[in-house]
DNA sequence: GTCTATATCGTGATAGAC
DNA sequence: GTCTATCACGATATAGAC
């Protein structure tokens, strides 16, 4: 307001000035959006309203909507970790440590809006859709397929992913009942023994027809 | 051309004039943009290019791009005579013909794509949304899962619709692989079962944690 | 039944004052 | 760091000629 303060301390000392709280309101207001309405839907001018600052302001700090949207889906999650923690155990209880990571994961208030904004945004949106495919494949379900040992493991991966991105489409993006409303305990209970199943069975018989 | 052609066999007698054949190329065009790039994507001006007419001609057919993109979405199958195949037979062998008609259907060109489609829109638009849920509730796996009789029959039809739109989203949208280029044969020895366990296994213990 | 022309709107993005 | 003003674009939709 009244000049430089630089120096004082000489330099490079003391907080750089940037990054007041208009850039987390946008971000929360962003990252809401998304979650609700998907990619396309979301407007810069929306999210601005929302968190109650100018558009241009968006386009200040994050440059395009795409920057945008890269800044919202920076998950405040780590795949490696996670994967860590589900291959770590006996493998006989590793379908039910991934089913419980997962609903923790997507349950949770701030890592679970983002996640459902890339399901939304997959639809339609190709940069949305390469990021979970990315997810899916590389850096997480794969691992922990590979992790059981047994043939086939991207199949197997692909299996228990479809398992997983379809209950949250249901419970998360569509909410339809009971699955939405259904605790995730009793959810454990169903999806442990069908991930365990598709990472560690025998490959099936095909059946006749 | 000439001027009024009525009245020469009598009242309401040869076809009538309306429906050339660019309403259906209109429907083709409409129905393979909706399920390649979701609904906000589509553009009445692609879709009248891509069919070779004009775009106001879609206007005067459909009225708006919601009616066109109902008029799609009027699917060319019978929901309950399917159901009415797969609950016919042993309770033993549910799973594995509900797995068997799902892939036929999303695997068939025709009636296929407009099922990618709801997919693609569910994520951003209400009414795909709306119309997807109503197709996985009331139409379709309820009816499945009362047949074979065990409690908790909707959110076993909840589970079952989440294994299987999930295999749609990873195999038919978002082409995963090795999922997407898996034969319909060998993924039925997968999924079978896993939709027979949710269909007809005892309710699980609820995990601890 | 088909197309041309256009009205109206909302979008993402930019330049520049403060 | 924030806001005003505006641009260029593409969308849906409509009126009306042929």
């Amino acid at each position: 307001m009244s000049g430089e303060e630089k120096g004082v301390h000489g330099r490079r000392t003391g907080r750089r000035p940037g990054d007041a709280r208009s850039r987390e309101l946008i971000l929360d207001a962003a990252r809401t959006s998304f979650a609700a309405t998907g990619y396309a839907a979301t407007t810069i001018r929306g999210v601005a309203t929302a968190a109650g600052v100018d558009p241009a302001l968006v386009h200040y700090f994050f440059g395009t909507k795409d920057g945008l949207f890269a800044a919202v889906m920076e998950l405040p999650l780590n795949p490696s970790q996670l994967v860590e923690d589900i291959v770590a155990g006996d493998v006989a209880g590793l379908g039910e440590r991934l089913a419980r990571r997962f609903l923790e994961v997507w349950d949770d208030p701030v890592t679970g809006p983002p996640l459902t904004g890339l399901i939304r945004g997959a639809a339609s949106h190709a940069p949305s859709a390469d990021l979970l495919r990315e997810f899916i494949g590389r850096e997480m379900l794969v691992r922990i397929a590979a992790s059981a040992g047994r043939p086939d493991a991207v199949l197997r991966a692909n299996l228990c992913a479809a398992q997983l991105m379809g209950t949250a489409l249901l419970r998360y993006v569509l909410r339809v009942e009971p699955l939405a409303s259904t605790g995730a305990g009793d959810l454990l209970g169903w999806l442990g023994p069908t991930l365990q199943r598709y990472l560690t069975a025998d490959t099936p018989e095909r059946p006749v027809g």
